[in-house]
DNA sequence: CCAGACGTTGTT
DNA sequence: GTCTGG
DNA sequence: CCAGACGTTGTT
DNA sequence: GTCTGG
């Protein structure tokens, strides 16, 4: 799944998604380094032609009640096309997350144990996301798919990372047709890497560095 | 037809 | 157990 | 996702 | 809004 994650700021990553349109629109903000982004939270998205910041959780038009987006911060992209929650986003208005690397997290004797996954050659990661409005805020979900061989020991599921040559298609706003779109959601084809990190990411609160470096002994639980 | 839900995860 | 805040 | 709280009344 | 259950 993705229910934690960190971004190191990437203004570079974002201009190429708006470039992707060729309609010559200049990035408006540079979203900071963090390092433990949590659901509620507000993240940077690109979507539409543009970059915008979206709280982290869905919340349909139609809500008549923003909390229905509290656990809707993943949609499976197995039933993204199916669900009415996920339905009409996903057909209209997809968007791009970008992260630098996300968190699982590991039952031990100890306690639990974070992990800190990310691209193998360090790259921004792409990964697939769907956004609505509701009473004039954006806010937006990020697609989940089975894991791969390289974080099954982890976790069953992981969030979609798009391939690069699929992130024009992604964020085609034109291309309304799931038979089209559910072959960009596999689980990622990229090289990752999975290692464990400070205890201290379990709190929300802690957004230091630290949070994504390798763990000292001190701070890693025993493991598995 | 109307009323009520609309989700994922993990765990049992 | 379940909800809220981050 | 995890951590931490979870309640009311009346009085200061 | 759209789907499911009755």
């Amino acid at each position: 799944m993705c229910g934690r994650f960190a971004l190191e700021s990437d203004a570079m990553f974002l201009q190429r998604l708006l470039d992707l349109r060729g309609g010559g629109v200049n990035l408006d903000m540079d979203p900071k380094t963090r390092y433990n982004i949590a659901p509620s939270q507000l993240i940077a998205a690109v979507g539409s032609g543009r970059a915008f910041m979206a709280r982290w959780g869905l919340i349909p038009r139609w809500a008549a009640d923003a909390r229905i987006g509290r656990r809707m911060f993943n949609a499976r992209a197995e039933t993204l096309f199916d669900k009415p929650s996920f339905r009409e986003s996903a057909r209209r208005r997809r968007c791009i997350v970008p992260m630098t690397g996300y968190y699982e997290w590991s039952e031990t004797p100890g306690g639990k144990q974070p992990y800190f996954i990310r691209r193998a050659d360090r790259q921004t990661a792409a990964a697939a996301g769907i956004w609505d409005e509701w009473q004039g805020k954006e806010s937006c979900a990020v697609v989940t798919t089975e894991a791969n061989a390289a974080v099954q020991r982890l976790h069953h599921r992981m969030p979609v990372l798009l391939e690069e040559e699929h992130w024009e298609l992604w964020l085609n706003d034109s291309v309304e047709e799931p038979s089209l779109l559910r072959p960009l959601l596999k689980p990622s084809g990229a090289d990752l890497e999975a290692y464990p990190v400070s205890r201290r990411v379990n709190s929300p609160v802690n957004d230091a560095r630290e949070c994504m470096e390798p763990a000292g002994e001190s701070d890693q639980g025993e493991l598995f």
